[in-house]
DNA sequence: TATGAATGAGTCTTCATTCAT
DNA sequence: GATGAATGAAGACTCATTCAT
């Protein structure tokens, strides 16, 4: 009895099985780190392991090579950003409400989910040698966003809430989130702004720009 | 016979003297496209030698080592967009026609100048091994045209062209055409937007949104 | 009783016990395969195992470690060849027709069992790493052979069969099915040659070359 | 004065030029050394270099890869066997002088060159996984062997000189020096065998067996 | 000044071996 | 007995850097 009730108080001493489960998140978390703090060739395999607090061989067990890892790696920190616009879809209200609700959705995302901005410094920064990582992350994010937007500039304007004049690229709308992602990589989250003020400056400068 | 006859009415075969004088740009010229393409650490100092056409030991008759090299690499090439905030405070005109002056201006620097958009791969890519290169390139290039921009939008609503209200930051206005320099250094230029549709946009939303 | 009579039309599903029974030797087979594929560094433990149809760790509970595996399988597989001698000194008949005899069944045996090229290869490839398995290889393999036959020869002389002249040195009568043994090696086997013709040609020159 | 003058009593100190065009030699005399006493798989790149007195990296500076290098090393090994055959054609006289004479000259190329033997360890440790290899040794040495015994026997038989009777294999021929070129680098070269008497007793026990 | 042979520290990757389950 | 996760020592290969020419 009790055999397998180990240590009811702690949460340590996993059996190995349980471990074994764990151990791809563990490393695919420990190499985003990495990765991002120092990019794709300067990273070495065994800073990732010592991160995780196991041995090269371990992270060779899980992944075939260093270039299987990073892409593994970038994978399984691509999720959250794609499914805000999935989340978005389901929003109710006018065109103006529903583009207010993405935005702020994006400020949120911005500032809770750091693994946006550090898959969008690797596509920056390791895109030259991963084409298919950018290609992944144009087809799975960046192409849905710009969609979403563009249709719902479309419906806007279609219903008169926004002014119709010249074509509103859709790059425009989200570019103050771009923009913040980038400085907030190369100044490594040094608040230098506040999201909320910017957030709020954006959408008002934007409706304004927008309303007939 | 004429074998060293530097050709007098063509501009090839210089002196070793005239050689040695264009060398450490040539390499500069060479170091920057390799380190934009690979980064940092996967840039091999051959691979800038090969590029040059000299070898591995003249590139360190003229840097001492490749961190000094890829420095004065990112000093070489930052030195246009700096200009472009310099020579603005030049213009005259209304804050409004001033601020299009000036965007239009960063418009055609993004279209004929790719080294603006090479150095900015190179600070997000390599400013945590370098903050060196961060601190100057926002000292000389992001700082300069934030406070320039803000005396500018301070000025058109004291003069009453822009409305008070909130706060408009800086980097609002300029973030499209950043997202502009991140999209195509991550998409390598395939012009997937027509940058003259862009800007007429950007400053027409802009406007709309300044406007009182 | 019974204890073996597992479904008595069928012979597979054998026991646990049946099954520890069997591993050894199937591991040694199996080695035996891995290890004249590749050579003794060149060949993973792994592969063994998996040629088995078991893990890595399994082989280590039969073999301490990869060199002693190594030196069980040839053991194991040098034991067809040394049994040849041993039948052939039951032979009777004249000198003549013991060598001719001996010969054939070499040939058979060449021609039927691939472990003798086998461990041929493996001795002559990694017997500077095993000095041990030489000298057992010379002291029960290649001594017994040219031992017994020294003395049919000296037989042969003493009865008037062969000629006596010039020493007739063992290696120079059994060279022919060495050679072959190493070509077969070499070439894989795809047969060059026809062996029951080698062996007629062989026993021809041989006859004539003895006879007085 | 003198400058260049390199002690004109010693031999050392040569200038890196001509260091250089030694360097794919000594490698290569290292690597065979090397290769043969422990195979391609289990012979370090080191200590090759180590052998010739210059570190790894230089080995990398001549061949690409350790195959790269294995492949040159036979290459360049198998000449001198290769010439042998060559030379016979030029011999004169009956068919059985020409025989004799050639095996002769393979018995001293036996004696002489222990390059021919390290080959033929090579090619048959290593073959598997050097295809290439065994083509080449085989089409370069061992088939113009065996084309050049068959024309002489031929010649011999249509001489009168050799009994016509059963087809005698060249391979038959030539059996004691491979053998021995076995044994020899089976038992690392402990000289078993008094080559001559063995070369005597070889030629005495063919041309009896050949001989009408 | 320019060269490029040589170096050797550094990194990826493999694999024999162990041991908890 | 069997497993396979984990280890870590070892080896192939790279490349920044030096220095004799």
């Amino acid at each position: 009895m009790f055999k397998n009730c180990k240590s009811p108080f702690g949460k340590k001493k996993l059996t190995r099985a349980e471990q074994k489960q764990l151990r791809p998140g563990q490393i695919l978390d420990a190499a985003l780190i990495e990765f991002v703090k120092n990019g794709y060739a300067a990273t070495r395999v065994e800073d990732i392991a010592d991160h995780v607090g196991v041995t090269k061989g371990t992270v060779y067990v899980y992944f075939e090579t260093k270039e299987v890892l990073f892409e593994a790696t970038i994978r399984h920190a691509s999720t959250s950003f794609a499914d805000l616009v999935t989340n978005a879809k389901d929003d109710q209200g006018t065109a103006c409400e529903r583009l207010k609700s993405l935005l702020h959705a994006m400020y949120e995302s911005l500032f809770n989910e750091p693994r946006n901005r550090d898959v969008l410094k690797l596509v920056i920064a390791e895109g030259e040698k991963f084409p298919d990582i950018v290609a992944r992350h144009d087809q799975e994010v960046i192409k849905p966003l710009i969609d979403y937007i563009e249709n719902l500039v479309e419906t806007g304007v279609a219903a008169g809430e926004f002014r119709m004049s010249s074509v509103v690229l859709p790059e425009l709308i989200i570019s103050p989130l771009m923009t913040q992602a980038v400085l907030q990589i190369m100044f490594s989250d040094e608040n230098r702004c506040d999201l909320r003020q910017l957030c709020d400056a954006h959408i008002d400068l934007l409706m304004n720009g927008l309303k007939t």
